[in-house]
DNA sequence: TTGAAAGCGCTAACAT
DNA sequence: ATGTTAGCGCTTTCAA
């Protein structure tokens, strides 16, 4: 593969000239102009990432870090990230970090190695202070999970008070025991949901019962269908149940239908996300939707805003409920 | 960020006797090598991959091509990918194409750039001549798809014997009127698929009937939807459906439940590719298992392996037909 | 065992 | 308008 040296010997020229045609800066004639291109052209020379990087010291790569691929949650999140960045230059490497100690320092390490430009972490699980210390200095953004009080610039939903408004769907259905699929409180947005969940009842003079809240050790399908299972030994059962994620809630619908119970008659279920499976369902399932590819798109801006040296603020985006069969009644 | 002069300064080297210490290469005394590392710690330093990739003249980074992240069927092959790559030194980049020809070229772009090392393109509506090129300079494997007779090797299933296998057990229980669900034909596995649920027919002496066979205009759950719609309006309905992909026969399903109609006492249903939510419809789906992690690992394998200028060959590996609900009667 | 120095491919400051 | 040159950070050959 032929470098800028050769392109520039065989158009007789230097090699800064060929540089100034290739990236358009400082002034060259348009003879000039022409024989390098028509050099370019002939050798079908391509310029070298990795010198130009080198000589630039950036990379225009984005690390995006997600748990894992197989959420369906993120990947319209993943297709706003992608649209930005790449509009604006930036390719956009995913990250699938497993809640994996050890691959998360890789990817630390690659941002550190200069092989990166910055980081958007969707990632509840991240070591939150490392993350912290690396984005002293490098650019950072959190999407979707982020960190209380901390210093990480970050875009999200208000997650309590769209639980709130989840949960006052199903008691205005006349639903007064409502139970609640929540996974791991480790998670900010699962103490956040919890929180809206408890705000609600208690707003209607509604118990709170422990043994209606279910924690789930996951979000896999799996795992919904555990809780529900769980939910419908109780002696005095819920007639509604909210689940903080969708595939969760598809577990649990699918537990009810081999239980031979009807949704919504015998008991209504609301889910989180919206995920595309979600309308496929039988019944489909009310849930919470996220503006997911606006939040990619909003973290991407935010992040190469914050690398090109601008200061950038959190923003809180909006999200929808969607009613549908699951708590039709 | 320090880099390598400032480590050699420090502790009283050259920069090239650091340079051993961070690769082990060479010869370094024991006195020495812990001056530096000591220079290293104190100095918070990392190694830039820029200045190492440059000199090395490799990225170590690997793009995977796909049409879009939101087909649950990529996310088994992936981890496969990674878990080989990374385990190997090698760090991947997914490549969303959206099945658009300028994405295309970004990607194709950054291998001959030297921004990545090779390719694995799972990707069916990739520009296949325009690959073929690449593929001479660059290691490039195809996963799941390919290019029947040419040149790039690949990592595949038995497509036909395997919609072949699916046939024969729905003719098994008893079907004499089987419906395909197909898209288009210009990716191969259509064509393959289509062969072998011809095969099983023609084999059976039953007659191949073309308003039998719908042809989809894309893989989402709303084209399944939209097939079933089709066939069910015909006068003379099939008994069973097999749809060339799992989100096709979850679409299919669904109408089928709209309808009414019972799953799989008044049709059959087979799906093809085991996604995760394939377990999760009612009825359980009927589908064509493909091993997607070791294809995705054997690809990884194979494109390293092609990187370090060794041969490498296509592969072929086996399916399982999983046997569910959706034709259990 | 260690150091000096060249060079990977590129860009940009400076000079003409 | 164009060329000369230094240097981004690293590895490796050659010499000591």
């Amino acid at each position: 593969m032929a470098n800028i040296l050769e392109v520039a010997r065989r158009a007789g020229v230097s090699s800064a000239t060929v540089s100034r045609v290739l990236n358009k800066t400082g002034t060259v004639s348009s003879n000039t102009r022409f024989k390098v291109e028509k050099a370019i052209e002939e050798l079908k020379y391509e310029p070298s990432m990795l010198g130009r990087n080198l000589r630039n010291s950036e990379s225009r790569l984005l690390l995006v870090l997600i748990p894992n691929f197989s959420n369906p949650y993120y990947t319209e999140i993943i297709n706003g990230i992608e649209d930005y960045s790449i509009a604006n230059g930036y390719n956009i490497l995913l990250c699938e970090t497993d809640s994996n100690p050890d691959r998360e320092n890789i990817f630390f390490n690659m941002v550190k190695n200069k092989l990166a430009d910055g980081i958007i972490s969707m990632d509840p699980t991240v070591n939150m202070q490392k993350l912290t210390e690396l984005a002293d200095e490098h650019p950072i953004i959190l999407c979707s999970e982020y960190d209380e009080g901390g210093s990480i610039p970050y875009v999200a939903i208000d997650n309590e008070s769209a639980a709130y408004k989840a949960i006052k769907h199903l008691i205005k259905l006349g639903n007064h025991n409502i139970g609640l699929i929540n996974t791991d409180e480790k998670f900010l947005y699962a103490r956040q949901r919890r929180k809206g969940y408890e705000r609600a009842l208690k707003e209607f003079n509604l118990p709170i019962r422990n043994e209606w809240i279910y924690t789930t050790a996951g979000l896999d399908f799996q795992h919904g269908v555990q809780a529900m299972r769980k939910l419908l030994q109780l002696n005095e059962k819920p007639s509604a149940v909210f689940a903080v994620s969708d595939t969760l809630a598809i577990g649990a619908l699918k537990e009810l239908n081999v239980r031979g119970l009807n949704v919504p008659d015998d008991l209504s279920v609301v889910g989180f996300d919206n995920i595309s499976f979600s309308n496929m369902t039988t019944p489909t399932l009310t849930t919470v939707a996220q503006p997911m590819y606006k939040m990619g798109f909003t973290a991407a801006s935010m992040l190469i805003n914050s690398i090109k040296g601008r200061k950038v603020e959190s923003v809180i985006l909006d999200y929808e409920l969607i009613i549908r069969e699951s708590t039709m009644k």
